[in-house]
DNA sequence: GTGATTAGGTATGGTACATATCAGTTCAGA
DNA sequence: TCTGAACTGATATGTACCATACCTAATCAC
């Protein structure tokens, strides 16, 4: 018999053969250097999104926004208490529903949101640097749509 | 000025020029499948994982597993109680080395590796079935450049 | 033989994410 | 117009997952 332990180097052969074993992997590479990257002005990735998508949706609600980035509402809470803390976002209430907040960004949010825009494109450029722009196309593309028969 | 809220649809538009973004959508559709998928067989992910590199792998240690999957140590201890509990797999001393457990799948353990696996790839035509076999290349090709450039 | 290292295990904490529920507000139909 | 359903944001809570620090027993290096 076969003894790994021994004879055999220890591999996971047998999980590489599933496309999602490789996808989980350099998808956890591309967050573990996101995460680290945008370490430097103080983000999350969770709290980067929520800014870069208020900053680019000026007046959104919260329901919605949570829509777009497929987050539960109570989630969306303490990061939006976080941005407002942070003066990056404001709450305002909406005059004409006064159930809702919009949802804007303060000048400083804007600015943030500029410089995270830049040091993420920074780090997929430093990420994928072995691929090149066409090959990255073919990723999205085929990412898209595996999302789109979901 | 543009009012997200009432004039345009609010989406992740800013978002979707980067790779990770993408990548991590299509990574969680994957992943939400497969878990439900191996629900069946009462198995999570990453015990399934640790099933079938054992069955893979027979008489290997606990380290030796927990670096071939990138898991730390402690976790790797309640996975495979669990594991041992039902009788899937057996923790035997090493003779030589009375520190060490080899691990072994037990019949019960390569009968349910093999469903696992079975499973598995059936979920993955299923998740992956706008996408051709060449594609299916491709994309695992690329994504290990990105594991192997990091 | 003594100190450093290793294997497995324990305890613990942080992060992410989901559900149930609530108060206040709005809305639709009797 | 009134009443019940639905919606908005918030709160409380639970779970899954992963990482660190530390412990013991055993082994190894010198």
């Amino acid at each position: 018999m076969v003894d790994a332990a021994t004879e055999d180097a220890v591999d996971d052969a047998i999980l590489r053969q599933f496309v999602g074993y490789h996808m989980r992997r350099a998808a956890n590479i591309l967050q573990a250097d996101l995460a680290r990257t945008l370490k430097e002005i103080d983000l999350r990735m969770i709290t980067m999104s929520v800014l870069v998508v208020i900053v680019d949706n000026p007046g959104l609600r919260q329901s919605q926004l949570a829509d777009a980035l497929a987050i539960e509402r109570p989630n969306l809470v303490s990061i939006l208490d976080e941005l407002e803390e942070r003066d990056l976002v404001s709450r305002t209430r909406v005059p004409t529903d006064r159930r809702a907040y919009a949802l804007t960004p303060t000048q400083a949010g804007e600015k943030l949101a500029a410089k995270a825009l830049e040091l993420t494109a920074e780090h997929e450029d430093r990420i994928l640097s072995q691929i090149n722009l066409e090959e990255r196309a073919q990723l999205v593309a085929l990412m898209q749509r595996i999302v789109d028969g979901a």
